[in-house]
RNA sequence: GUGCCAAUAGCUCAGCUGGAUAGAGCAACGGCCUUCUAAGCCGUCGGUCCGGGGUUCGAAUCCCUGUUGGCACGCCA
């Protein structure tokens, strides 16, 4: 049940009729009814819903708004049961007053739709592709990763819920030159593990999880890549480390809650051809040109500054050639709109991809890319300066460790993907209780509590839910019966972080009712009632929470 | 240098397709447990929405400009 949005349809049909027997009674003079709002005000003395159409219209009727919201108002003379009263406030609102118990039949919709409750079919079973953390499989994953995993594993919960059909992907970048990297770390680290005194790469990971690797490598292999040509050792070292590096990230996803539907091999589209007949494609459509012994794409041909390399004087394509490849590919499997989380540092690529897109037949709306800003890590006031390849930074596994997959979830999805984000370690680590998290969390429990100590036959029956008309308990209601909308908002604006706050939002109604209103009073009928309401309350916290990967403990 | 993103309470951040008195969490201060979990509730304190212009009934929100910070501008990925 979506009460919200009925009742928004039914506002807007009041509002609709209205203009129209203004206008016939002459009073306005209507060309074209503008695009207006019905809006949930942020101050609760303003109504349910407020309604602007009559500011919108004060330019082309030249008048004031406050006259016409009056014109409109004249027109409404029969109240439906639904509607308490109508008013004009401020520069010319239409404040809409709801029947309070209008909103009380969502309490046994919840109870009814259990799990199901905020699920919607708004996104229509659009086919949507999320890809996100694709981290290079040649070291573990940082905090920039766990904030990509925590956004783009939401999204994917919240855009489901909402009716899209949603596949999560994760891009390997198992070819090019930081695999050749990877392989000459490996080597001088498994020589130097078997004695052999050897310069280590300069461009090389210096992490200590490279030692870690080929200390693995050697126990299971012991000395055989010894005496081989450098070449074909590194071929070896590369395929073990991959498979080890890979079945790490996996895991270590896994345990953040996240799983994905498919693992995609960038080093496939060089096998399968794909690149080639990408780039075969390009050149048919006249966009490519070779100088200085490489194969350029003319960019500028779609608005970028300048041209792009598709494949260096050696032969070998770029990474860039590749990432068409694989858009490319995406689109062709059959997505309606394909969205990639990208690291901020990533944004000169986005012009470039949709550009390449566009030039390849597609349109470049369908690909959208949610830029992240980076996340800075802070020891107290010291910035930590991260860098993969000197082996410096802060990895999920050990953030999992430190403040728990909870907290860490619920933290990154609480900030917008634009804002910069400090992550002081010190303050996360020794004010994990702190946490608004365990806000949100402590409700859920308290219900469990809660209803654990009702008798048996406190739940048995239709309540009735008339009896609740406590200020605290009709906005908690008001509250429950947004999640629907709340879902489809965040899936349809692709901002998971609104989740968060409205379960922020949701738990302390909670609290503020559990305060006033005692549950477990004599009179059977309200102890029902308000059980009733704290078992809905219960379900639609779990909901939430379950949305942002976060566990609903029943005890704390 | 050119381009992109940002700047809102002491701290971390919401609010931005123009809308009503700018919000939350944390921190600080003062109250509330003989009764359903005090990881809670109530109250107080806290603002040049970075500065300056402009657009209009109305600007934190849009435009111009300046300042400060982050990032990007490779035959790297």
């Amino acid at each position: 049940m979506n009460r919200v949005r009925e009742i928004k349809g039914l506002i807007r049909q009041e509002i609709l009729a209205a203009l129209d027997q203004a206008a016939a009674a002459g009073s306005l003079t209507l060309d074209s009814v503008p695009a207006f709002a019905v809006e949930v005000p942020r101050d609760k003395n303003h109504g349910d819903f407020a309604v602007n159409v009559a500011m919108l219209l004060a330019k082309s009727q030249g008048k004031a708004p406050r006259v016409i919201a009056q014109m409109i108002l004249d027109q409404m003379k029969v109240r439906p049961d639904w509607l308490v009263r109508v008013e004009i406030a401020g520069p010319g609102f239409l404040n809409f007053t709801i029947e309070p118990m209008y909103f009380h039949a969502v309490l046994p919709a919840i109870a009814k739709e259990d799990k199901d409750y905020g699920k919607s079919d708004f996104g229509g079973g659009h086919k949507v592709q999320i890809e996100f953390v694709s981290a290079n499989p040649t070291g573990l994953l940082h905090m920039g990763n766990a904030r990509g995993a925590a956004l783009g594993d939401t999204l994917g919960n919240i855009m489901s819920a909402a009716g899209y059909e949603i596949k999560r992907e994760y891009y390997i970048n198992d070819a090019g030159n930081q695999i050749e990297n990877f392989g000459k770390s490996l080597e001088a680290r498994y020589l130097e593990l078997l004695g052999q005194t050897c310069q280590f790469p300069e461009e090389g990971y210096h992490g200590e999880d490279i030692i870690e690797t080929a200390r693995h490598i050697v126990t299971a292999e012991g000395d055989r890549f010894l005496h081989m040509e450098s070449a074909l050792r590194r071929e070896f070292l590369i395929q073990a480390g991959l498979k080890e590096k890979l079945d790490n990230i996996r895991r270590t996803l896994e345990e953040f809650g996240v799983i994905y539907d498919v693992w995609f091999s960038e080093q496939s589209l060089h096998d399968d051809g794909e690149i080639k007949d990408t780039i075969q494609e390009l050149r048919e459509k006249g966009l490519l040109y070779e100088k200085e012994g490489a194969l350029w794409l003319k960019a500028t041909s779609f608005g970028e500054e300048k041209d792009e390399v598709m494949v260096r004087a050696n032969g070998v394509p770029t990474y860039f050639a590749g990432d068409i490849a694989y858009h490319r590919n995406k689109f062709r499997r059959g997505f309606d709109t394909v969205i990639n989380i990208w690291g901020a540092d990533h944004h000169g690529h986005v012009a470039r991809m949709k550009g390449a897109m566009g030039a390849l037949g597609f349109d470049p709306d369908r690909l959208e890319v949610i830029l992240m800003q980076l996340v800075r890590l802070m020891q107290g006031k010291e910035t930590v300066k991260m860098s993969k390849r000197s082996g410096q930074y802060v990895t999920l596994s050990e953030l999992m460790e430190d403040v728990g997959k909870d907290a860490a979830r619920f933290f990154f999805v609480m900030r917008s993907a634009d804002s910069q984000m400090d992550f002081d370690l010190e303050l996360a680590k020794s004010q994990s209780s702190e946490n608004p998290v365990y806000y949100v969390q402590y409700a859920h429990a308290r219900i469990h509590s809660l209803l654990k100590m009702a008798g048996p036959g406190d739940r048995e029956g239709e309540a009735d839910w008339s009896l609740l008309k406590e200020p605290a308990e009709l906005e908690l209601i008001r509250k429950l019966a947004d999640l629907p909308e709340e879902i489809s908002q965040a899936a349809k604006d692709r901002e998971p972080h609104r989740m968060p706050r409205y379960a922020m939002d949701l738990a302390a109604l909670f609290h503020g009712f559990y305060t006033d209103c005692r549950c477990l009073v004599e009179d059977p009928e309200l102890r029902k009632a308000r059980l009733g309401l704290a078992d809905a309350t219960r379900i639609v916290l779990r909901n939430t929470l379950a949305l942002l990967g976060v566990s609903a403990p029943e005890r704390m």
